[in-house]
RNA sequence: GGGCCUCUAGCUCAAUUGGCAGAGCACCGGGCUUUUAACCCGUUGGUUGUGGGUUCGAGUCCCACGGGGCCCA
């Protein structure tokens, strides 16, 4: 079939026409013409001429009266060429492909049936296609093609397009909200030679000329702080962030995270922050703040539930379990959550609120305080030294921002670093590194500050009612094809 | 990393118990001046993911490997 079509490029250029023609310039866009002419009769003459241009995506030919439907950016629209108008042009308008990109002007009219369409007067090929697009009817399905040929999908899955386009609203949308609180916008490494931040295995790579090992960064709070510690009271950057993880539903090795940092703020503050922000966006994206997710309505609407991880846990499995209470691994047991024998027991209350309560929250909860040991960079409850000010925000069973009242003592960062770097001796490759340079700028001293992190991608999701972290990304990471 | 499922024409899918690899769309040729996924007639198109094995005979059964999906860790 493609040796069919370089035929058809070769014959064209025989006769003198270029297949990949530059400078034709569009003038109209098929949403345009159509909202210029919503309701016009059929067999209707306007005698407005346009100039349109796309892919043909029906082609359908009764020899001296030819029809294709053409798809731009906006939708699409028919091009009627007949022999009437074309003379033997006709036969020339015949013989494009569906896949091919072409420019047509001509008349805006109605066919007998009622269709609005371009009669055309003159086209011009501007890109033969060589390959044949996927079936008209099915279209293209398959998860694996439609991920790694990407363009293929945006031309024939609407949808595809239309998330791709949200997600582009969202990050403006993103952008607008903290821009217009009075946050600026910084970019911070990718690499570096630490990867902190997070408790995440990072990717590992090598600078040359400097002859160091280098990671790529796990989240971007260090050097943010940093920045707090500068002077900047308010910045926010919007990200690419690398974990080397697995992939899943909601996990892609690169994926987009906005952080923001503000002095003076506090996790109550920031919470108010999250809430209007997430309301802002989906106001500007979606017009309303009711998003239907999996079949399911959803209420994005400030305020949302504030509760304590440990008071929420209680809840759950009807015992207290702050302060932590004596067999706390048995009880945990008890409602089969596997917990390892070397762990704190906070990182037991968190095991167990991650299985038995995540899966239950569908409305918006900030999810509150929690234990010291799971947040090496949150600062210790104001009320409760075995607590942080800390909260996560989960929607529908997931995660979507995480915050604190930073820790901003220098000598308790220390200590946290040096308690996590213990962990990462004893065998755990998420533990947190002891950042030197960092802590270096905290003693410099760091002002009160709130901090604040959102996953883009499964906001994107959120917002698009898209199941898999995929389907939101446009080239989400794959093993090579071959 | 483990379990299960899956991979057939460019795309979407068939193929009985292991018995001639097919259809629609696309492409090519022919017909048609009002179609809407146009229609009608006739062609073309395959290393059945890859490599082995069993068998008279493998898309189908077995093994290994690769891609993808779902679930679990």
């Amino acid at each position: 079939m493609t040796a069919n079509r370089l035929e058809k490029v070769e014959h064209l250029r025989a006769g003198g026409r270029e297949p990949y023609p530059v400078g034709f310039q569009r003038a109209d866009l098929a949403a345009d013409v159509r909202s210029r002419h919503a309701d016009l009769e059929p067999g209707a003459a306007t005698g407005e001429q346009v100039t349109v241009a796309g892919r043909i995506m029906l082609h359908r030919s009764f020899g001296k009266l030819v029809f294709a439907t053409i798809q731009d950016p906006t939708g699409r629209i028919q091009l009627m060429a007949t022999r009437d108008e074309l003379g033997d042009g006709v036969a020339e308008f015949e013989d494009l492909d569906v896949g091919d990109t072409i420019g047509a002007a001509g008349e805006v009219v109605t066919t007998r049936k009622g269709e609005l369409s371009v009669k055309v007067s003159e086209f011009t090929l501007l890109a033969k296609g060589l390959r044949p697009l996927p079936e008209k009817w099915h279209g293209l399905t398959d998860i694996e093609t439609r991920s790694r040929r990407r363009y293929l999908d945006l031309i024939v899955n609407e949808d595809s397009m239309r998330v791709a386009r949200a997600r582009a609203r969202i990050l403006s949308a993103l952008r607008h909200e903290f821009e217009a609180r009075g946050y600026v916008e910084v970019e911070t490494p990718v690499l570096a030679t630490q990867a902190g931040g997070a408790l995440a295995k990072p990717f590992e790579t090598h600078h040359n000329a400097l002859g160091v090992d280098m990671y790529m960064r796990i989240a971007t709070e260090l050097p943010l702080k940093m920045l707090i510690v500068g002077g900047m009271d308010k910045v926010f950057e919007l990200g690419r962030i690398f974990r080397n993880e697995g992939i899943d539903a909601t996990h892609n090795p690169e994926f987009t995270m906005l952080e923001s940092y503000e002095a003076f703020a506090d996790y109550h503050s920031i919470a108010e922050l999250t809430e209007e922000v997430i309301a802002a966006v989906a106001m500007a994206v979606l017009g309303e703040t009711t998003v239907t997710y999996g079949g399911r309505d959803l209420d994005l609407a400030p305020p949302y539930r504030r509760a304590r991880m440990v008071d929420l846990l209680a809840e759950r499995i009807g015992i207290e379990v702050w302060p932590p209470p004596d067999g706390l691994a048995s009880i945990a047991a008890e409602h089969g959550v596997e917990v390892n024998s070397a762990w704190s027991d906070g990182k037991i209350i968190e095991a167990m609120f991650e299985e038995l309560v995540e899966p239950t929250i569908w409305d918006p909860v900030f999810v509150l305080d929690h234990p010291v040991d799971v947040s090496p960079l949150a600062r210790r409850h104001r009320d409760d030294d075995g607590l942080t000010e800390r909260f996560e925000l989960f929607i529908a069973g997931s995660e979507y921002a995480n915050a604190y009242s930073e820790l901003n003592d220098p000598i308790d960062q220390r200590a946290r670093f040096t308690s996590q770097a213990a962990a990462r001796a004893a065998g755990d490759e998420e533990a947190h590194m002891v950042d030197e340079a960092f802590l270096r700028a905290l003693e410099y001293g760091m002002p009160p500050t709130g901090g604040l992190g959102i996953g883009v991608d499964r906001l994107v999701m959120l917002l698009t009612d898209q199941h898999h972290i995929r389907d939101v990304i446009l080239f989400p990471t794959m093993r090579p094809e071959d």
